[in-house]
DNA sequence: ACATTGACCGAAAACGTTTTCGGTTTCCTG
DNA sequence: CAGGAAACCGAAAACGTTTTCGGTCAATGT
């Protein structure tokens, strides 16, 4: 069928085990029969097989990306970070194996890991402490991305959340905002967690009262951005600025706005967090926390590899 | 270290070869000691080793994306479609590994066939005729997306891109508008070809005169959607509507239209292709050809998969 | 001339499965 | 009770590599 070591073996009269160690540059064969072997391989239009090798040196050079939803995919979002993550992993000759189903199960990160098709893992959802436990277990590598994990040992890297939500309400604040709303989506745990932190320090430092009824909770329905907006605009004292969970959202809470004939930002000022395209193409354009995802996704994959090369450092969580 | 078929024959005095009939149902394995196997499998909490079988059974249940370039993650299109592949994938048990760097070269397409670690590749973006070489001579099944392929054998699926220019072409032709501008990218072969065919088509059709000036062609840098734009406003008889080549450039259209000071759709209309989220969210939407193409990413993988059951099968070109 | 070294090579085991093929039983049939 | 069939099982080869370990030979040092 295909052209294996032992096709060069024979052409050269020479034992498999010399062609291998010729053409994985091991130092006990001379240079001419090296040559030779290089030679030949050429000739024949060699190409190792990834999976024999793989199973004797019981490493599979791949990374698994462990997303929770298909639909996830759609975001711009995730999609720059995953460009960031593939730059990254090819930059050590490795590649990406996409899992989308079930990932977040405990069951199912056990089968990915001794399936051994994988060196590490990516993942991009919050782990149950089951899930981290599973993996631990199992001794193989991974770092979270995209959100804190309060957990001992694991290693994350996510955008400073707190601090930005604390920067942006700031900004809002210094432009004289004193009401400012503030949608969130309390699925998403520490991620939402801290941004109302910083939400809620900033005001606090600016001595402005907290008022509940400012902050609304959205769900994942497609329209549910515009209409926590609307929620908000309902208020008999609506606020004069919101703060959306992220541009996506910020986006749909500018339509609710504008199809009430409100005039962003006179009327009401909106602000987002995320940085995607999406909110530099509206008009007006959104205010928003820039990410930069592409090189945040790169750092996860960095890290992911050091720590496969050495899985007993410290957890690193970085921003 | 990891538990094996060989410590379950162990643990009940049965040999492999029965160990792993009984896993992989096979007919002459006792009904009593199938249950027996099944039910050791699970307290020693057995998962079988994927590169063992792959290399064993010459298959790897795994489909390789190919992409040309990691910066194409960017795009909302190309995540659309990765999300419609994998859920196609994954109704069928297969995983998806990305592939980013040099695909398009056929010694890069050699090596992915020969690691045999993929069943059959999905190519997003135009393959070379040598390219297209390779991968017949390695029977290596694949599909070409996002573009008509005219080379013989080849399947692929892609929107009917001259029926779609042709129908937004006649829409604004349906407005009254006569001067309609066309922005086109060259290097992106029969795509650009059947947009800028079906455009002129329309055109020909209401007995209106083609005017080279108001074909311009742009490149890949960021705002080349901008400068096109402008381009045509300044011509001395500039177009009152303009068919951006896809959306994200319409969105840059619009964008000079607005700098300049313009009135969209009332003074230039603008329109794209692929209805991509970012055509809904401009403020005025933007005319586009609607593709569904979450929908398409799993047709086309369903094709590769019904191609890797039987290569045999005549090639499909699809929709 | 003998022991020692170093350079190079090959046999064989191993990685964890699947699958073929023949071998035992047992069971039925005439 | 002989004979064949059916049901079940296991030995062993195979998939294509890597890696250990010992062996051969020439060169070197005394």
């Amino acid at each position: 069928m295909s052209v294996t070591i032992e096709d060069i073996s024979l052409q050269l009269g020479i034992s498999v085990s010399t062609v291998s160690k010729a053409l994985n540059a091991y130092p006990d064969v001379a240079e001419e029969t090296r040559k030779r072997v290089l030679d030949a391989a050429r000739e024949l239009d060699y190409h190792p097989s990834a999976v024999a090798r793989n199973l004797r040196r019981g490493r599979a050079d791949k990374i698994g990306l462990l997303i929770n939803n298909p639909i996830s995919f759609i975001s711009e979002y995730i999609s720059e970070v995953m460009a960031g993550m593939a730059l990254g992993a090819e930059a050590q000759g490795q590649n990406l194996i996409l899992y989308t189903t079930a990932v977040h199960h405990p069951q199912e990160l056990k089968r990915i890991c001794r399936a051994r098709e994988v060196d590490g893992l990516m993942l991009i959802f919050a782990p149950s402490p089951k899930a981290v436990a599973v993996l631990e277990k199992e001794k193989m590598p991974f770092v979270v991305f995209g959100r804190r994990v309060e957990q001992p040992g694991v290693s994350f890297v996510a955008p400073d959340n707190q601090a930005g939500a604390y920067a942006l309400t700031q900004h809002l604040l210094a432009q004289g905002h004193t009401r400012i709303g503030f949608t969130t989506r309390p699925e998403l745990g520490t991620v939402s967690e801290d941004r109302l932190r910083g939400y809620q320090q900033a005001l606090a430092n600016a001595g402005i009262p907290q008022a509940a009824e400012l902050v609304v909770k959205t769900n994942i329905e497609p329209l549910s951005g515009y209409k926590a907006m609307n929620a908000l605009l309902d208020l008999p004292q609506p606020p004069t600025a919101v703060f959306a969970f992220y541009d996506l959202m910020a986006v749909d809470a500018l339509n609710a706005a504008q199809a009430r004939g409100l005039r962003v930002p006179e009327d009401v000022a909106i602000a987002g967090f995320d940085g995607l395209r999406s909110s530099t193409i509206t008009q007006p354009r959104l205010t928003t926390v820039q990410q930069p995802l592409n090189q945040m996704g790169k750092r996860a994959m960095e890290i992911l590899l050091a720590r496969i090369e050495d899985n007993s450092q410290p957890p690193i969580s970085a921003n």
